[in-house]
DNA sequence: GTTAGCACTCTCATCGATAGAGTGCTAATC
DNA sequence: GATTAGCACTCTATCGATGAGAGTGCTAAC
């Protein structure tokens, strides 16, 4: 049914597509590569494939555009992946060589990458899962006279930190024997089982309700509440404007207002977040208002945990090869960034 | 030269046209409002404020349109404030309520609050300056068996914190001493001032090269680099393509493509910092890009010091009046607010 | 099965005419 | 002298008609 002739046609007329957005015409295909064929024939094809549904016309006198159902055939079995350039290589690498040192700064350094050479809006979310983390002990450090510092330890090696003012009377020591006993009851609990309930219990039943369990629960509190969230990274949003498909202003409205919510976005990516790495193309998104857009999407894992995950979001018309040959490429790169970070946080 | 009748009509012209986006006819000012004065003459003294630079005239057979002398007259004398409304006051309380425990929030929500009421685009930026603080003492924690805690502690209390992985044959111990003799050396210096150069001389002189020199130099280096920055938050960049001025797709991506330039932002807020509150009217700003647009900002400041700076950024028929009140209400709340984070912490 | 040729369809840019909005000027009026 | 009614004039935006251009689909020939 869909014989080698048909799939290179139809490869030939997604390409011209991806690289000028005009419908794809019987004439250029014939013309333009040594087929063999005249225009005649890739017509008598092209109306196969269009009923096929492989093609779409935009209007009888048009010539031919993919569909989902093309895109969808091009990138699973068509595609011939596009090579990432020395100078593209060289660009990624002196972008983040000197932004390793921070992960935040690596996402985002990530972000504009990826969108300054896939020519298209990226996404880059992070997971900083703290959850997970056991309490481990806490200890508290001198300030000055009237301040001590509260320090979190979990077993990860995170340490989060608070002030504390030292209320009127009350000595560093006072707070270091509160300390074994916090210690000793929560020593293993992960941080996301201490619940305010739990903190209250212990500060009443052991210290019998004195003035310094008031404080030092404030100061746990407000730890707890510092709980590093997900972040997502945007990058190149004004690529869209580049676009044809999107000269109307109502779609890149409609885009940019969603890309606006992070709720949002996290829900859009947490959908192809399992596996490594998911293309979707135009309406097999779920999400109303990308519903012409195709999205690139990979995950990263460190320790099999997934650590963040980043996409690719443009027309359907997208140079897929590229993309996917780019995002191959950080996902390799960045696995040696952050494992070295991890690396230089151990060492 | 410019009598009270004139002022006024000014002020209607203006406000007329802020709310209607089109060009503004004698007609329509002498029929909305009871002036007393017939189109002809209202049409006469449009035409002296033309002459006078107040008004501009896309086209001889168009209404008439502010100029940017004109808006500067406007909002420098004749404005009148537009009251920020109870439904306004209630959503900026219960969207920062929550939000008061860490300070990244506060402003991301800010933005989002700033740019939902304005209608427009919002910038935020904060400060958080680490460089003035003052070196205090190091103090190395256990984690287990083969790893450890470096943690920096500064006269604002504030505790950076990195873990290091132990040496062969290293103990916590032979650390401790190592971070005495740092302590004494570094104690009340400015971290600024603390560079590569001199800890190395620290670690070569003293240690004598040995190898626990090496891992601290890398450790506290790496504290070093994570010296937070600047932050910028956008909200409600989706707003510009609802201004019929900004119909026009280039000039929308001008702007896009400009904010998503973090040091482009930062430079484009500097230049009123200083100032309590500035507006900037469209062609007074110096950065192309936004020079059809105005600009209203505030500084927050606390103890003096610029705490941050936040802006509405649309177009010069911006509803001013509205837009001032929001920032004057915002200040204050926000004023509020971060005095009781920073109580919080400390106590 | 392939191809040349041709009629047909649809879009897009261009042009001209027209309606509408608003001004500027003049002469009359308060 | 200031204000106003009236009117000619200008400029824009809109609509329909027209024609060029691109591409198809079909038929008949190879």
């Amino acid at each position: 049914m869909l014989n080698d002739r048909k799939r290179r046609i139809l490869q030939l007329i997604i390409e011209e597509y991806i690289s000028t957005a005009e419908p794809v015409g019987s004439r250029i295909i014939s013309r333009k590569h040594e087929l063999g064929l005249s225009s005649a024939t890739i017509r008598n094809e092209m109306s196969d494939l269009e009923d096929m549904g492989y093609l779409e016309q935009p209007h009888t006198s048009a010539g031919r555009v993919p569909s989902a159902l093309g895109y969808r055939l091009y990138v699973d079995y068509l595609l011939s992946p596009e090579k990432i350039t020395e100078r593209e290589i060289a660009l990624i690498q002196s972008w983040l060589r000197f932004k390793a040192q921070k992960l935040d700064e690596v996402f985002r350094t990530t972000a504009k990458i990826l969108s300054r050479i896939s020519k298209n809006i990226s996404i880059v979310r992070t997971r900083e899962e703290k959850s997970c983390q056991l309490f481990k002990y806490i200890r508290f450090l001198p300030l000055d006279a009237c301040r001590i510092i509260l320090v979190l330890v979990t077993d990860d090696g995170v340490a989060e930190n608070v002030v504390i003012n030292l209320p009127d009377g009350a000595a560093l020591e006072d707070f270091e024997h509160i300390a074994q006993i916090i210690n000793k009851n929560l020593s293993g609990t992960p941080l996301n089982a201490i619940k305010r309930e739990k903190l209250d219990d212990i500060c009443r039943n052991i210290f019998d309700n004195t003035f310094l369990s008031k404080y030092l629960f404030d100061a746990l509190s407000s730890l707890q509440l510092q709980k590093k969230t997900d972040k997502v990274f945007l990058g190149g949003t004004a690529n869209i404007f580049n676009q044809p498909e999107f000269k109307d202003i109502g779609k890149i409205k409609e885009i940019l207002a969603m890309l606006e919510e992070d709720g949002l976005i996290k829900d859009i990516l947490s959908v192809g977040e399992e596996s490594g790495m998911q293309i979707t193309i135009g309406s097999e998104n779920k999400f109303s208002g990308i519903q012409n857009c195709s999205m690139v999407q990979a995950t990263y894992r460190l320790n099999g945990q997934i650590v963040g995950t980043f996409a690719v979001l443009g027309p359907t018309r997208m140079k897929y090869g590229k993309v996917i040959s780019v995002m191959d490429y950080l996902h390799k790169y960045l696995q040696a960034i952050l494992s070295s970070i991890n690396d230089i946080n151990d060492s």
